[in-house]
DNA sequence: ATGCAGGTCCTTT
DNA sequence: AAAGGACCTGCA
């Protein structure tokens, strides 16, 4: 840990980490001036503790044992403009939520840390979301130690499995804490293997499998697979998105009939219109 | 204080 | 298939 280096990286296309700690995907990075500039710190995978700034539009400052992994976990190498090429051209509305926000990114975090911050996220504000992820951490996620300060890894599934429902219902989550609970039991036990999902050829099969748990719907499903799977074509659809798909698209269908009419408007990277539409949705809508 | 917030499940039509 | 109600908790 004595030699990592501060890597200077240039991300492909417009790129916002403000914009992407606020949008809802990633819930634990804390602010930490560090050697005198501004940025983030947090605990990322099993590589102890990141730090990552951005001092300007162009250069992101990473400090971590695997910058590699940072970059992959940020979205800094995602090619924006073969994405957006793929977008449907004559959309206005897609267009204007691009340049409402045009640094968002589709980060990918850890699979079981996605799946288990959406399984608490039902029904909850952001603010909320973030309190129960804290929480959790604090009281069974690895301790790392870093300039002085205490971060706290997402506790793995045999944890979370080994405290019990009524453990973690103490953390504030409600009737989230069984869903939780039998998630990670299940992870733990290899019932649902969640490194077959990633980057998975057959999307249907790798929602199927994930729908197989209590308290896993359609909507926290597809946010496992485009947040924690590198899935870009799941289409989580929330009450935001129905909310922009009714009101700016004119669309009255519901559920599957819904999903389905955004995947073929969308197309093969769906999900990351979703994002830049479900961040333009909440700010104006 | 009553209502509501990034859903899901179970029951009834 | 589609609609209605219940479910924990915290905050306005």
């Amino acid at each position: 840990m004595a030699d990592v280096l501060l890597t200077s990286v240039r991300p492909d296309g417009p790129f916002s980490l403000s914009e992407l700690l606020k949008s809802g995907q990633l819930f634990h990075w804390e602010p930490m001036v560090w050697q005198g500039r501004e940025g983030h710190a947090g605990c990322l995978g099993d590589s102890g503790v990141t730090w990552i700034g951005q001092p300007d539009e162009t250069t992101v400052l990473i400090r971590s044992v695997d910058p590699g992994e940072v970059v992959r976990y940020f979205g800094l190498d995602h090619a924006m403009g073969a994405i957006q090429a793929a977008f449907p051209q004559g959309d206005a509305v897609l267009a204007e939520a691009i340049r409402f926000s045009p640094g968002l990114r589709i980060a990918r975090q850890p699979t079981w840390e996605c799946l288990a911050t959406f399984i608490t996220s039902s029904l909850k504000q952001v603010a909320h979301i973030r309190a129960i992820s804290m929480l959790l951490r604090q009281r069974w996620g690895e301790l790392h130690e870093w300039e002085g300060r205490f971060f706290r890894a997402y506790p793995r599934p045999e944890m979370l499995a080994e405290a019990g429902e009524d453990a973690l219902r103490e953390c504030g989550m409600g009737y989230r804490a069984k869903s939780l609970h039998r998630a990670a039991v299940a992870v733990a036990e290899g019932r649902v293997d969640l490194a077959s999902l990633q980057d998975a050829a057959d999307l249907d099969a790798a929602r199927a499998a994930l729908l197989e748990l209590h308290g896993v719907g359609e909507k926290i499903a597809n946010c496992t697979l485009l947040f924690g799977c590198g899935c870009w074509e799941a289409f989580p659809i929330d009450v935001w998105i129905e909310r922009i798909l009714r009101q700016l698209y004119r669309k009255r269908l519901k559920g599957a009939r819904l999903q389905q009419w955004a995947v073929d408007h969308f197309g093969e990277h769906a999900g990351y219109a979703q994002q830049y539409l479900f961040h333009f949705a909440r700010k104006n809508l």
